[in-house]
RNA sequence: GCCCCGGUAGUCCAACGGCAGAGACAAUGGUCUCAAACACCAUCCAGUGUGGGUUCGAAUCCCACCCGGGGUACCA
């Protein structure tokens, strides 16, 4: 610690605090008062703030800090404005940084997971949140994960937890299948960074899909109170597009093969159709066109599965495909096209086939010029014929080529009129489509929940019955844990191999666990009745505190978590247990804390270690730099920043406290006008600005209240009132008050420098006297053409008729004028006039 | 490519369509000191990315473009 005391010589008032001498001192106080325990039976009205819990990997790191902080101030506030607030915090501890230590070290998950979380739990505290430990959970505790468990045969018996065989992503490093929310736009694994590959693979899926529409509608609710960045990004995922259906026809084939397309008007410039290789279709397709194509297609579908994810992502790539050799038949104009098999059509989107408009979609004018295929434009937009230029024309235009559309100008006539078309022969019909896949859960890996269901030869899945939860890991440890492309469950036999629930007979436990982000899908309803062993959640103290009034985390889960606890939400409240459609009804992002322009990392160097900034500046500098940095949605770059500078502001605010000369409770209505006006000014705009969540203003708010109150102690003689003066304990005291939502440990020895009892968590929030926010005069400013010529004292109460000839009799406004005829005045009392000559 | 968000003093950031500055960092000068650091006092600093438009009046609203950040990407 680097703030000496200052020699404390006798009579002398200190000039500065000891930083960890008030944190060593305050600490065991909280603990023992314990002020932000939640309430269930209260009559107050609730509030619900969360942020979100924390992986267990080593220490909490700025970035922590930073969410901690901003959480903070909401939690604090809500509970100083009346609200019983709930504010809990857990750990999401299952997960692979535990296996891999495990295996690094030959211990246990467990061991490196709990000792993490000791370790976090400790700086916490520390940093002195107001959170309600007494519901503290942890998803890796047996008590947690049977819940989880029990979620998962809920959703089973719904139908929306099935198990298929399906090509999916392979982490080669991590040795498990991810969610194609997990495989980065490069093409490689988000948590380690390695090239995934494609495996095909029996595993457990969430039926997302069956909430596309309703995840996809709701963002609209969410969308002023959801940071907006996060509603588009969800909106992108779940990905709703409106087209049609179109069915082709296929000869020697019954069943017609069904396309998906977003321009139904452009169906007249089909020139051939392309499905996904990979796709079983494909493979029937080229039996129909004899047994070379067979041939030629699985080649050609080995070929491709062995590119990477990283070339076939590259869009620029030429394209690639074979002939089917067979047509099918246009539903519309009767013709004949051909069909091929390519893998720029993917398998699942859409139908897992297209028709080609080569004119108008420039993938598909590669593709046909790549082989030669023919080019037909039917909408002329008037730019050049992409049948001689190769570039796709997509605008509205006029139809042409195109039969009934012909002449129409419209697209959005031309796609009706074409669905019509359809819907009345039979062929096709409008249809709404989404980007969104099922949610692939199963993990072949450890450290996570594992699947409670039971594969029996003679009865097949078998949920473990309800009564049997949890299904609980077994022991395991060190190279027991190594990946080994199953999963390590299989290999522990005792554990894998159980009599069947059903018919007695042998069996065995599925051994697979689940990805990690189904813990976190519901931990805040767990927080709700932590300690209820009867249930996953209360459904009942659910409706009382729920839906989680604001939501503080990283945009890094934008798309993955927010969108999971979204879907499990919707599924909960369609089982009866929830009352409300979205989990989460406001969500604020916060920016990352970078340093030097660069994301902190290892290699790097560029890291900030919070420990070292908290013992060097203390927690509450550190807690107020992070805060008045920025807006919280900004990223914060901590070479910009000056914790050294938040502690000489507050060094500053503690002195006040001592020179304050009035005695606790003296009535401060006899205080100095002009201070008690800033007070109370401040004590509005703070209100207005914590819950518009600009809290960078609120501190800026704060020191300028801090001050006019150094100089209404110290300005005796130049208009300050002296430290005797009630209203100077009055702003202290709102000081400490204010200053407690951002650093809690100044604001506590402030409040008993000031005569009170601890904690200052319970001080009355002030109220603002409307009397005092009325000035006795304001500056109104003239303007001649919009620019400012003069500046007037007038009162607040003046009328606009007073002000406009007050202004027009102004001498610098007469000469401004210089005789010119004036031909409007605006006048926006008390404030400005304006001359337009 | 498409979709979001942003661009204001040297830096970080404020500013209901109405005086561009609330607050800070840095810098400079001073007080204090044997000297320095700290502390305190004072000073300095931009016409708001560019070009149009709307308006009595634009940092703020609209359009186009440039730059930066993020999301997404053969999604038919």
């Amino acid at each position: 610690m680097n703030t000496e005391p200052a020699p404390a010589e006798i009579g002398e008032t200190p000039t500065s605090y000891d930083v960890s001498a008030v944190e060593t001192k305050w600490l065991p106080v909280w603990e023992e008062l314990d002020p932000f325990r939640a309430d269930d039976a209260s009559p107050k009205e609730r509030k619900y703030a969360l942020t979100m819990f924390p992986y267990p990997s080593g220490d909490l790191h700025m970035g922590h800090a930073e969410v901690f902080a901003l959480h903070d101030v909401i939690a604090r506030y809500w509970r100083f404005r009346g609200f019983e607030v709930l504010n809990p915090m857990g750990w999401d501890s299952f997960g692979l940084p535990a296996e891999n230590a495990a295996i690094r070290n030959d211990e246990h998950p467990a061991t490196y997971t709990y000792a993490n979380i000791e370790t976090q739990a400790a700086s916490m505290k520390k940093y002195g949140l107001a959170f309600d430990w007494s519901r503290r959970l942890h998803t890796s505790d047996p008590e947690y994960y049977r819940w989880t468990q029990w979620l998962f045969l809920k959703f089973r018996e719904q139908g929306l937890a099935y198990r298929k065989n399906s090509p999916v992503n392979w982490c080669p490093q991590d040795q498990t299948v991810l969610a194609n929310e997990q495989v980065l736009a490069d093409g490689t694994c988000e948590r380690c960074g390695a090239e995934v590959t494609k495996r095909e693979l029996t595993q457990w899926y969430f039926r997302t899909t069956a909430y596309a529409q309703e995840l996809y509608a709701c963002l609209d609710e969410l969308q002023d109170t959801w940071i907006g960045k996060v509603v588009n990004a969800q909106r992108n995922w779940v990905g709703r597009s409106e087209g049609a259906h179109v069915r082709f026809r296929i000869e020697g084939r019954e069943e017609p093969v069904t396309v998906y397309t977003t321009r139904p008007d452009t169906l007249y410039g089909a020139t051939f159709m392309v499905v996904a290789a990979d796709a079983p279709l494909a493979a029937e397709l080229a039996e129909l066109g004899g047994p070379e194509r067979v041939e030629a297609l699985s080649a050609y579908v080995e070929e491709i599965r062995k590119a990477s994810d990283i070339d076939r992502l590259a869009t620029d790539r030429t394209k690639t495909g074979i002939d089917l050799g067979v047509t099918a038949t246009n539903p519309v104009s009767g013709e004949q096209v051909p069909v091929w098999a390519a893998d720029y059509v993917l398998a699942d989107y859409g139908t897992g086939a297209i028709m080609a408009v080569p004119a108008h979609d420039q993938r598909d004018l590669d593709f046909a010029r790549k082989f030669d295929l023919p080019v037909r434009r039917v909408v002329d937009t008037g730019e050049p014929n992409p049948e001689e230029t190769y570039e796709a024309t997509t605008g509205n235009g006029t139809y042409v080529s195109s039969g009934p559309l012909d002449g129409l100008t419209d697209k959005t006539q031309g796609i009706s009129t074409i669905i019509e078309r359809l819907e009345a022969d039979g062929t096709g019909e409008g249809t709404v489509n989404f980007r969104l896949r099922d949610w692939l859960l199963s993990r072949q890996r450890y450290w996570g929940a594992p699947i409670p269901i039971i594969h029996c030869p003679v009865d097949g899945e078998v949920p473990v019955p309800e009564d049997q939860l949890p299904v609980e890991l077994p022991e395991l440890r060190g190279a027991d844990l190594k990946p080994k492309g199953t999963s390590p469950l299989g290999a522990a036999t005792e554990w894998v191999e159980v009599a069947c629930p059903t018919c007695g007979g042998p069996a065995r436990r599925d051994s697979d666990t689940m990805d990690t982000f189904v813990d976190s899908s519901w931990y805040f309803l767990r927080f709700l009745s932590p300690h209820d062993h009867t249930q996953a959640f209360s459904s009942e103290q659910a409706a009382a505190w729920g839906p989680v009034d604001l939501y503080i985390g990283g945009d890094e889960h934008a798309v993955l978590h927010l969108l999971y606890a979204r879907f499990f939400t919707k599924v909960l409240r369609d089982s009866g247990l929830l009352t409300w459609d979205e989990p989460f009804s406001a969500y604020l992002s916060q920016g990352k804390v970078i340093n030097n322009g660069r994301k902190m990392s290892k290699s790097l160097g560029n890291g900030v270690d919070l420990g070292k900034q908290l013992d060097e500046f203390g927690v509450d500098a550190v807690r107020l730099t992070l805060v008045f940095a920025s807006p919280p949605e900004d990223n914060i770059d901590w070479a910009d920043m000056s914790p050294a500078g938040s502690l000489k502001f507050l060094q500053r605010a503690w002195r006040l406290s001592g020179d304050v000369a009035s005695a606790p409770g003296v009535d401060v209505s006899t205080g100095e006008r002009s201070l008690r006006s800033v007070i109370h000014r401040t004590v509005r705009d703070a209100e207005e600005l914590v819950e518009s969540h600009r809290f960078n203003v609120l501190i800026a708010r704060t020191m300028e209240l801090v001050n006019a109150t150094r100089k209404a102690i110290d300005g005796v003689g130049t208009g300050g009132c002296g430290p005797e003066d009630p209203a100077v304990r009055e702003a202290v005291e709102t000081v400490a008050i204010l200053l407690s939502m951002v650093t809690p440990y100044v604001a506590e020895e402030m409040w008993e420098r000031l005569g009170h009892r601890p904690t200052v968590a319970h001080a009355a929030w002030p109220i603002v006297d409307p009397e005092l926010l009325v000035e006795d005069s304001v500056t109104a400013v003239v303007q001649i053409q919009g620019k400012v010529k003069a500046r007037l004292e007038v009162s607040p109460a003046i009328t606009a008729a007073d002000l406009e000839s007050l202004a027009l009799a102004d001498d610098t406004v007469v000469a401004a004028i210089a005789g010119r005829p004036v031909r409007k005045v605006i006048v926006r009392e008390p404030k400005l006039v304006n001359v337009v000559v």
